[in-house]
DNA sequence: GCATTTGTTCAAATTTTATTGAACTTGGTT
DNA sequence: AACCAAGTTCAATAAAATTTGAACAAATGC
């Protein structure tokens, strides 16, 4: 009977579970899904590198809600693979990554720069319509909007970097 | 013959569109559902404050959208209802707030603190199961990341003003 | 080359979230 | 008081997002 630890889906223990929830808490508040969560709050409080399988058996859910996690949290950066130690291990291991620095960066890059740039541009496409205007006062006000809109703009790009310098490490 | 507007369900013109698509697409990144950035989009490029009727008139959403569409707006400070004018008007007429300030130092408000408060909650309360844990290198790698994990929040703490008066005017 | 282990992808199922619409409340008007 | 217009609430429904799981790919070792 030397079945140690091949199906063991080891129950996680209280400190496990409730950092995990604060985790699942704070993924939901950057729109991000709560399976990421579970698996950064893991990560996050396990002394060692965790692997896929470890994420499935511990967590309890599907390869392939942890495959694609991963794959987010590695966009993020949020997570660093482990290598080194056993060269002979095919499979790879997981360790989070803690600075609040890079974690705000890669938050930055992977989902607010997008959808900052997208926004610029619209805007930048919206000059044609406005000739469109034939009311002068209407046409006058709606520039004066989207200059607002485009300002707007302008300045999360330049309060983007300083945020991350504010929370250097 | 004398219908005049009363169930005139005035279509959007291009630029409304447009911009009503940049701040759906701007709200989703914050987690707002999709009405909220469609009524602060029309009535941030209308010349006119709006009336909720209008609202659901023009884009075509349920009253009940409207309304709770409203409420949250109202309470993140990015509306303002327009009262004077028409004193004898009882129905409730709104313009968009557009400080950015404003507009951040609500959602701040809103959307990040309440849950920045009930993680430090959390994060205070698993003390006791920390002390559980008897394997004395968990243990003390438990703490470290749990400081860490308090370390983060009191720096959110501190960056979110600091942001919110980068945004300045 | 075949079997095995590890990990990915994606359509279908599930879960979560947002929207609708009808019933209800509020307050003004005749 | 009865009526009407304005707005809210909330259970039912619709829509959107996430999760699953099975099929697939890639890499290792026999």
């Amino acid at each position: 009977m030397s079945r140690v630890a091949a199906t063991s889906s080891n129950d996680l223990c209280s400190i496990e579970s409730q950092v995990i929830a604060v985790f699942v808490d704070g993924v939901k508040v950057l729109g991000l899904p709560r399976s990421i969560g579970e698996i950064y709050g893991l990560l996050f409080i396990s002394p060692d590198p965790l692997s896929l399988d470890d994420l499935v058996d511990r967590l309890g859910i599907s390869k392939g809600s942890a495959s694609q996690g991963l794959k987010t949290l590695r966009g993020l950066g949020a997570v660093r693979e482990v290598t080194g130690e056993h060269l002979t291990e095919r499979r790879t291991y997981y360790e989070a990554a803690t600075e609040l620095k890079r974690l705000v960066g890669g938050f930055i890059r992977e989902q607010i720069l997008p959808h900052l740039k997208s926004g610029r541009d619209k805007v930048s496409q919206l000059e044609p319509f406005i000739q469109e205007l034939e009311d002068e006062e209407i046409r006058e006000f709606a520039i004066e909007r989207i200059e607002r809109l485009d300002q707007w703009m302008k300045n999360a790009s330049k309060v983007l970097p300083v945020l991350q310098k504010l929370l250097g490490q």
